[in-house]
DNA sequence: CCACTGACGAGTG
DNA sequence: GCACTCGCCAGTG
C-alpha cells in the first residue's frame, strides 16, 4: 500500500468530508483547516485526483471568489458539480458563482455563548 | 535541471 | 472590478 507516506491529499479529503450539505467551502479554507495554509493549489490538485464514487463531496469546494472552478470546462465534472449543488439547495448564478455570504461554510471556532454579556 | 501548466490565493495599484 | 506579481506544489516534456 502506498499509504506509507502521509499523503497531504488525505488531509484535504478529511476536511472536505466535514463540509455540511447545502454549504460550500473554498480551496484556501480547506488547506488552512488541514493545517497547510497557502496550499490551496494542492487542494485543487488533490480533488482533481479523486475518482468517481469517492465519498468526498468535492462539489462543495469553490474558489475564493465563490466561483466554480470547473466552469471553464464543459466536462462531466462541471455539470455534476452544478447538479449536486442545486440538489442541495445551493444557488449558482449565471456567472457560475455562489454567494459565500449565504452558503459559505463557517467553521465554529468558538462555542456559542448560552448567556450574552 | 529548466520551463510551463493547473479544480488557487493574497496583495497592490 | 480588472491587470499584474509572487508564492505554493505536482506532473509533464
Amino acid at each position: 500500500m502506498p499509504a506509507a507516506s502521509p499523503s497531504s491529499y488525505e488531509r484535504f479529503y478529511a476536511i472536505v468530508r466535514r463540509i455540511p450539505r447545502g454549504r460550500v467551502s473554498t480551496y484556501g479554507a480547506v488547506a488552512r483547516l488541514a493545517g497547510l495554509p497557502g496550499h490551496a493549489r494542492q487542494v485543487g490538485y488533490a480533488l482533481a485526483a479523486l475518482r468517481d464514487g469517492s465519498a468526498v463531496p468535492w462539489h462543495r469546494v469553490v474558489n475564493a471568489k465563490g466561483e466554480l472552478s470547473l466552469k471553464r470546462a464543459a466536462s462531466p465534472s462541471g455539470v455534476t458539480q452544478r447538479l449536486r449543488l442545486a440538489r442541495e439547495g445551493v444557488v449558482v448564478d449565471a456567472g457560475a458563482r455562489v454567494s459565500l455570504a449565504r452558503f459559505g461554510w463557517r467553521v465554529r471556532e468558538r462555542v456559542a455563548r448560552s448567556a450574552p454579556d
